[in-house]
DNA sequence: CCATTCATGGTCAATCTGACCATAATTATC
DNA sequence: GATAATTATGGTCAGATTGACCATGAATGG
């Protein structure tokens, strides 16, 4: 449909950056091109924004269509605007943030989905996605400018999650959590262990003191070792 | 130019937040509306972004053609897709926000200039601009979705003061500055004072000790009380 | 000379942080 | 069924940080 561009007037797109965590680990979403530019390479999901629809509107769209998922944690992470961008023609876009739980996302993608999920790392050495055995990425083998949009979304999550409450987002069901998944989820997203007592004193400190967290009081019982006491986190009133 | 937007395609503004301290205070650089829409009324200063340049590019430009400044601080804020958020069509804005020191905005602008500074207030009664005294203005008072940029602007700014190095664009002469400088844009941006004893304290220790902070050894003469030693700051090796 | 004004430095208690260690409650294994 | 392994939870303790104050130094204005 927007294959043939014109030349004389500026396109906008949204692209989304989906994070989850998987097997403990922090993964993207990426689908492969079907047609050029890029044919074959692997790209962020994403669409031209409607006429008639924010672009918030056009990310929740495209996560409804794709996937689809609805009901997903959203956030603006960065407009990127470099005139060459795309060879197509002039394209900015602005790019979204989404977390999804990693059970709700596989449930949606089912068996033979155009998708793939790519264990994401981001270190001194620069990014770096791979799929378990077969694939590894640099940022430069990602369609477009894909890959500087993948690092700005990892720094943004990594920069937020230790003051805010992005973190809680990737939680499975957000009314009954360990608090063992929660710090899976940091150290997945920081990419390094955490002190498991340090942890729970500083969410505890943090969140039950103001009263945001209460316990469901009912315990855990899957799974070897002590059962966890089961958090819930209530939305904030103010 | 723009008089008549096509109704069939998308346009892309770029929007300056153009912030300062005068007086202690935090102050905002707005616009006059001189043609419809919302004439009369006050705006960010703002320009459609060129088909061969980055928004970026575009945001340096309108600070070179308009005030005219070059070099100042420009960091991306968010982007504004409402629908309906210009009555002339689809546009949307890349907000900036953009640091300058008092003393060389105010070179820029001159006598006879068709922006004007207002006094931001940003606290639980909401945002609030004022001018001496004639003005008062509230966020609905701003043309178009503007008064959101703002908010948006200040609490950005205010999340970031003290994890970053933002404040210090805020200086007059970054080479040479005393701490009680620093202290009083960390004060207008936040909103209210702080122990000087205790910023010295934290400052010292964020960046002298990293090294990054150096004494220009030459001590202020110029007004009442004991001089101040002078700093500067070097930027990041790394 | 003295009051005033800033700049600078120090104290002290409270809190927070990071590195540990200890114990409780469950499952896996022999 | 005893014991080891595993996971959750709680506590300690020294060091760093923070917030509220106080004290002193170095200039200027009467």
């Amino acid at each position: 449909m927007h294959s043939d561009l014109r030349s004389d007037q500026l396109h906008v797109t949204v692209d989304l950056l989906i994070m989850t965590i998987r097997d403990d680990r922090l993964h993207l979403l990426l689908s492969r091109r079907v047609s050029p530019p890029y044919e074959g390479q692997w790209a962020l999901p994403g669409s031209f924004v409607g006429m008639n629809e924010a672009a918030e509107e056009a990310a929740e769209r495209l996560l409804k269509e794709m996937l689809p998922v609805s009901e997903a944690f959203l956030e603006q992470l960065y407009t990127f605007t470099r005139a060459d961008r795309d060879p197509r023609g002039r394209v900015i876009s602005v790019a979204y943030l989404v977390i999804i739980p990693f059970r709700r996302l596989a449930a949606a993608l089912g068996e033979h989905s155009p998708f793939h999920l790519f264990e994401v790392q981001l270190d001194a050495c620069g990014l770096n996605l791979s799929d378990g055995a077969e694939q590894r990425l640099g940022p430069a083998d990602l369609a477009f400018d894909h890959g500087s949009i993948v690092e700005t979304g990892i720094r943004r999550l990594r920069g937020k999650i230790d003051y805010t409450e992005i973190g809680f987002h990737f939680l499975e069901d957000p009314d009954a959590f360990a608090l063992s998944e929660l710090q899976t989820i940091y150290e997945a997203v920081l990419g390094n262990a955490l002190d498991t007592s340090n942890f729970r004193r500083s969410i505890l400190n943090r969140y039950e003191k103001t009263g945001r967290l209460e316990q469901t009081s009912q315990a855990e019982k899957h799974g070897r070792g002590r059962p966890a006491v089961l958090y819930r986190l209530k939305s904030r009133s103010c």
